[in-house]
RNA sequence: GGGCCCUUAGCUCAGCGGGUAGAGCGCCGGGCUUUUAACCCGGGCGUCGGGGGUUCGAGUCCCUCAGGGCCCA
C-alpha cells in the first residue's frame, strides 16, 4: 500500500522527533475534486505516521491573502473592482461569511470533514495580520536580490519581475497590482500599476508604508518557503503542476534552504484527477467540484476512490458507465480482505489482500470500521427498481440472519447511492424502462396466445404478489406448452422492447395492474404500432 | 522544449519493495424442489505496446523506440 511505503520512507529519511504535515489551497473560487486528493493523501500519511507512534499534527491552510484573480462564476460586473484585492478582503457572495476567501474555504472544510479529514485550519490573512510573517518579510526584503536570483536560476527563466513582496495599496486595497520600488529598513515604497497584470487594474497610487502586520504578502513561492519554516512543516505533498522540474516547488525548496535556513519538507508529488477523461477548468465550466463528489458518493467510497490508486497515477473518474458499481465491488473486496474473510492461495495473492486490507483501512472514516453485511451495489440497484420488493427483507434473506443496526446503516447508504446512480449515471443496460407504448416487436401466434391468457389471469385477481405471479406465469407456461424462452421473451418484448429483463413475476407485480392487463391484451391482438424508440 | 504517468483477456482495469499471469463486465455451459437473467459453480494456452539490457529468474528494475494522457514552459 503506497501510503505505508511513503510513511516508511519518511521515517527512514527524516530524523524529526515530531511531524507537521501540511497542505494548502488558495480559496479563489469553488474548489475542484482535484484538491481533495491532496487533503486525503495528507490525512492518510498523518494516520500512517501516527500508527507508527509518531507525534503528528496535520495542518491545512487557506492562502486567503492571495489576490482575487478572476471573477467568481455568476458574479456581476461590479465585482471587477475586487480583482486584485486579497481574498480575505473581498466580501462574501450573499452569505454571512466574513469574506469571499473565508466562504470558499469554509465550504471546502465542510466537504473534507465529511470525508474524515480533520486538520487544524489556518488562514494566511490572519498570519500576516498578526505578524507571524514579519520576520520572513524583513528577511525577504533584505535579501530580495538573492531571492530573485534563485528564482531565475532554478526556473531557468529570465523574467525578473518576481519581487518577493507584494504590498497592499493604501488607496485601492489591491495587492496583486503593486510593485515595490524601495525598502529603507522600515517601510517600502511602492506603485500600484494599472498594467502590472492583465486580470486586474491598479489605481496608479504611489506610496510608502510598513510591509508588516498585513501591509504586504510574500510572493507565492517565497511565501511557500516561509510557511515551511514558520509552521515547522516536515511533510508536504503537492500536485504535479507545482512539482515540475524548475517549477515552484524547486524554487521554494532552494529558497527555504538558502535564505530561511530550514530544510525542505519531505515532498510527495501526486497526480491529477480527471473527470470523464477531461482535465478540469473552472473558466470553461469543465470538471467536478469537491462538493459534487460527496453528493455522488458516500464518504467512504469517495475516500476509497482517492486512496486506492497509486498517488503517482492519474485518477480518471467518470461517474457514468460501470464506474460506481465497480468501485463498490472493489470496496467490498477490500472490506473482506480487511476482515480476514478471504483466503489467499499464493504468497503474491496474500500480499495483494494485505494491500486491499490497508486500503480499506485508509478509506475508512473511523479507526475501527465495523464489520457488517454488504449487499452488492449492482444488486441493490436492481432490486430498487422493482417497487414491490423490500430491499431490507431481501438483504435479510441473503444474509440468513436478522440485520443489525450497522447492516441497516450500510444498506441505507447503498440505497441512497444507488438511487442517485440510477437517476443520473447508470447505463441503460442497468435500467429497465417500461415502454410507454407497445413496441413494434414481432410475436408469433403462440406468444400472443400466451400473453392473452396471462392478461385474463392477471385480470382475474385484484392484486398479486411478485411470488404469486411468478408461480402463476410458470404454471400458465406449462399449461400452454410454450417454451420458457418464448414465454418470457414475449413479456419482456411487450413491456421493455427487448428480449430480456428482471424476473417477470416481481417485475409485472410492480407495475400498475390495469396497465399490465391492457398492454398484454394489446400485444395479444397482434396490433403493431410503430413505437418511437 | 522539459516533467510525471499510461499502454496487461472482447471491454474496463488490478497486479506500485522481481519468483509459476488476475478481477469485474460480456459471452458459453450447468445448478439453485418453478427451467430468462436478483444467487452459486464451471469455462481465458493472453506476443503483459516494440526492441535491447541486468538477473538463476522481469508485466514487475535499467536503456531505447512508438502511441496516448496530463502538467510546466
Amino acid at each position: 500500500m503506497w501510503v505505508d511505503v511513503i510513511v516508511e520512507d519518511i521515517l527512514r529519511t527524516r530524523t524529526d522527533d515530531a511531524h507537521i504535515v501540511n497542505d494548502a489551497k488558495s480559496p479563489s473560487g469553488p474548489i475542484h475534486v482535484g484538491s481533495l486528493r491532496g487533503v486525503i493523501l495528507h490525512d492518510c500519511v498523518t494516520r500512517g505516521l501516527q500508527e507508527k507512534g509518531q507525534r503528528v499534527r496535520f495542518l491545512y491552510g487557506f492562502d486567503d491573502y492571495d489576490p482575487l484573480d478572476a471573477l467568481p462564476a455568476g458574479a456581476s460586473e461590479e465585482w471587477r473592482r475586487y480583482l486584485g484585492v486579497p481574498l480575505s478582503e473581498v466580501p462574501a457572495q450573499g452569505g454571512a461569511a466574513a469574506s469571499f476567501g473565508r466562504q470558499i474555504g469554509d465550504a471546502f472544510v465542510v466537504v473534507f470533514t465529511r470525508l474524515g479529514a480533520h486538520p487544524d485550519i489556518y488562514w494566511t490573512s490572519e498570519m500576516y495580520k498578526s505578524g507571524r510573517f514579519n520576520d520572513a518579510i524583513r528577511l525577504a526584503l533584505d535579501r530580495a536580490e538573492e531571492l530573485m536570483h534563485i528564482d531565475r536560476e532554478i526556473s531557468g527563466s529570465k523574467k525578473a519581475e518576481r519581487h518577493p513582496i507584494q504590498v497592499v495599496c493604501e488607496h485601492c486595497g489591491r495587492i496583486g497590482t503593486t510593485v515595490v520600488t524601495a525598502w529603507d529598513g522600515n517601510e517600502v515604497s511602492y506603485e500600484c500599476r494599472p498594467d502590472k497584470v492583465e486580470w486586474a487594474q491598479g489605481c496608479g497610487y504611489r506610496g510608502k508604508r510598513s510591509p508588516f502586520d498585513g501591509g504586504s504578502k510574500l510572493q507565492y513561492v517565497v511565501e511557500w518557503a516561509a510557511k515551511w519554516k514558520i509552521l515547522g512543516v516536515t511533510v508536504e505533498g503537492a500536485g504535479k503542476d507545482h512539482m515540475t522540474k524548475g517549477g515552484s516547488h524547486d524554487r521554494a525548496r532552494a529558497m527555504v534552504q538558502r535564505i530561511f535556513a530550514y530544510p525542505a519538507p519531505y515532498p510527495i508529488p501526486y497526480e491529477f484527477i480527471l473527470v470523464g477523461g477531461k482535465k478540469m477548468s473552472t473558466s470553461r465550466g469543465v470538471g467536478m467540484l469537491a462538493s459534487e463528489l460527496v453528493e455522488i458518493l458516500r464518504p467512504e467510497l469517495a475516500r476509497f476512490l482517492l486512496v486506492r490508486p497509486h498517488y503517482r497515477q492519474q485518477i480518471n473518474f467518470d461517474p457514468g458507465g460501470e464506474t460506481i458499481p465497480q468501485l463498490y465491488d472493489e470496496y467490498d473486496r477490500a472490506a473482506a480482505a480487511h476482515f480476514g474473510d478471504l483466503q489467499a492461495k499464493t504468497p503474491a495473492e496474500a500480499d495483494l489482500l494485505q494491500d486491499h486490507a490497508r486500503t480499506f483501512s485508509y478509506a475508512s472514516l473511523e479507526r475501527e470500521p465495523a464489520r457488517c453485511f454488504r449487499m452488492r451495489f449492482a444488486k441493490v440497484a436492481y432490486l430498487m427498481q422493482m417497487a414491490t420488493v423490500d430491499v431490507y427483507r431481501e438483504a435479510e434473506r441473503e444474509k440468513g440472519a436478522p440485520l443489525t443496526d450497522t447492516d441497516r446503516a450500510e444498506l441505507r447508504q447503498r440505497t441512497e447511492d444507488a438511487r442517485r446512480w440510477l437517476q443520473t449515471y447508470a447505463p441503460e443496460s442497468y435500467r429497465f424502462q417500461v415502454q410507454p407504448r407497445l413496441p413494434a416487436v414481432p410475436l408469433d401466434d403462440s406468444q400472443r396466445a400466451f400473453l392473452g391468457h396471462l392478461a385474463e389471469l392477471i385480470h382475474s385477481r385484484p392484486a398479486w404478489s411478485g411470488e404469486e405471479l411468478h408461480e402463476a406465469i410458470h404454471t400458465l407456461k406449462t399449461q400452454l406448452g410454450i417454451a420458457a424462452a418464448a414465454a418470457f421473451g414475449a413479456i419482456y418484448l411487450a413491456f421493455l422492447g427487448k428480449a430480456s429483463g428482471p424476473q417477470a413475476g416481481w417485475f409485472l407485480a410492480a407495475l400498475d395492474r390495469d396497465f399490465v392487463v391492457a398492454r398484454l391484451r394489446e400485444a395479444a391482438q397482434g396490433v403493431r404500432r410503430s413505437g418511437v424508440h
